[in-house]
Order: C-alpha cells, then structure tokens, then sequence
DNA sequence: ACATTATTTATAACGCGTTACAATTAATAC
DNA sequence: GTATTAATTGTAACGCGTTATAAATAATGT
C-alpha cells in the first residue's frame, strides 16, 4: 500500500451533484423544446460548462433521457405500491393499479410527454433501457398484478386472448 | 392551351423504375448491415447515383424504410385475406389470421427484422407510418377480427381487459 | 442546329452526436 | 512553494442527414 498524492477523487454525493445539475436542465429542455431540439452542445452551454463534461458523466445523450425515464417511472410506481396496500382483492389491486397509473399521467401530463412521446427515440434504446433492473422490476410488478387478477377471472379463453394482445 | 416544348415528364412507370432500383438495393443493404449503418450517400453510391436523386424520389432515409415496410406489410395481409375466406366461424378466422402472421415472420425472419427491428426508428417515423392509409386498413381489419372474435366469446371483463392491454 | 424543359449531378455548407487528445484548472500531499 | 492526481475545458475532426444552389446532362419541340 503506497500513499495516495494528489487530488482524491470526489465522493458519490459530489459526482451525483454535477450528474443532478444536467439532469435538471435537461428535464426542463426536453420538456419545452423536445428530446432531439435540444443538442449537446445547447444542453452544456445552459447547464453552464463544456460539451466533453457532459460526456464525462453520461454515455451519450440517450443516457441523459433515460436517466430522467428512470426517475419518473421510480415516482409512478412507489406511488401504486404505497396505495395498493389497503385492498387485498386480486383485481380491484390491478384496478387501483391502473388508476394510479393513468391518474399520474393526467396529472402530469409534461411527465408522460417526456417519457412517451420522447421524439428520436430508437428501439434498441427502448431495448437497453427495459434491460435496466429497477425498470425490469416495476413491469413484473405491474404483470404480476395482471396475472392474479386474470386467475381471478375463471374465463376459459382469457389467457389465449393475452397470449395474442401480448405478441 | 400552349404548346408544350422540351423534354416531357417521366411516365410513371419510368419513375417507379428509378424508385424501386433505390428501394430494392436499400432493402439489401438493411437487412445485411443495419438501417443506421447505411448512409444515404452508401446507398446511392451502390444505387450508382448520386445521392441528391435519392432526394429526389424520396422525402428523406426513413421515408425509404416506410416504403418497405408497406411493401412488406401488404403481402403479409393479402396472403391472411385470402386464408381467412375459408372458414366462417370468427374466432377460427382470428386463428387464422394470427397463424398465417406469424408464421409468415418465422419463414421470413429477414423481413420480420426489417419491419421490426431495424434499429434507429423513432416514435414519430412509426407515428407517420401508421398514418398510412393502406397501412391503417391493414389494422382496422385486423382489430375487426379481433372484435368479432370477443363478440362470440361472451366473457363480461374480455372488453375491460381488452381496454387496460390496449393502453 | 437550337431553344426549352426535365432530370441528374457536383459542390458546399449547416448542425448534429460523438471521439480523440492536449491544455488547463482544482485539489491534495509533502 | 512543488509535485501529483483528478476533473474540466478547448479544439479539431469524423461521418451523419439534410438543404441550397448552380452546373451538367438528357430528351423533346421547331
């Protein structure tokens, strides 16, 4: 073990302050001016600092959004879990679900332009962002809630139809 | 009525000649390397034209990936209208139809990636695309089975479900 | 041949995301 | 101070989609 010289490197709390700072700028631009009218370049110059710092904490400018998707799917399904509590019928759980889940979108509607209607948006960064594990987590959740209610539901033809809706 | 002099406009046969030596190459070339590895001017280079007549005959790059998609699109559906007219029964006919779909991606799995997985797609690029007149016809008939088909199952929630898997 | 119209081509430019790399600034240890 | 390490900055460049514009080419009339 050789002694460390030198400037030591910054704690979480300040890597995570510098990546909050892009982040904001970003979640107010996008939602004004939309995903692909914002550039790098513009984002850095009101944020306040260069382009390549930008870089240094984001993989890319898709990073950026899907970051801000992660936080706002974070809020949406704390949300639902917290208020699902109080019933313990399979289907109306699935129904108070989905009245949180539609409820939250009207409510905020900037929010689900930013994560639904993102323009520029390829598939495969749909893909990698569903590949996110805490997002993973909030689809079975959501699912697993179908599932029950669909058990529930003793219709003989129902999982076929799910099965087709799926696909 | 003057007289017309110069050169007459192309017949369109002669422009469909042109716009389908453009679309039969990018065809090649997106499903060997990728829609967002080709350029529009590697595509007009292989084309043997020079990238301003690409423009020329086509809005833009995606606008070339919608024409094949239709292309594609549209065999797909006439092979399912002619399969269906044997049967009467509706929800046999929905059997059909889903059958004759997917199995037409399994023995054509190169244009099932074209039409779904070509990477680089945007929302509004698909947005636009389903704004297709023949394209929406393609699903309207679709759904139309779908809806003769829960018509006959007489389950009360298929419809409540249909409306959550819908969303 | 010539003028006229249609189509293609060549050239340059714009801003974009992204990368590479050197220069610079900031913070720590001696 | 000075050396050392971390972080940011500046600069240039790449290919991209796309647009604008003028020049070249092709086909038709007289």
């Amino acid at each position: 073990m050789v002694k460390k010289m030198g400037r030591k490197p910054r704690s979480q709390a300040q890597i995570n302050a510098v990546r909050d700072k892009i982040t904001d700028h970003a979640l107010k631009l996008f939602q004004e001016e939309g995903y692909d009218a914002i550039s790098i370049r513009r984002l850095a110059k009101e944020v306040g600092c260069a382009p390549m710092t930008i870089y240094a904490h984001f993989d890319g400018k898709i990073n950026i959004l899907q970051h801000l998707w992660a936080v706002v799917l974070d809020t949406v399904f704390s949300q639902i879990r917290t208020d699902i509590e109080n019933s313990k019928d399979s289907t109306q759980r699935l129904n108070i679900a989905a009245q949180v889940f539609t409820q939250y979108w009207l409510t905020n509607p900037d929010h689900f332009r930013l994560v639904f209607m993102s323009a520029g948006i390829t598939r495969p960064d749909v893909d990698s962002f569903l590949k996110n594990k805490a997002t993973l987590s909030h689809f079975k959740f959501f699912s697993g809630l179908v599932m029950l209610a669909l058990a529930d539901s003793h219709t003989p033809n129902v999982a076929e139809i799910k099965a087709k809706t799926d696909g």
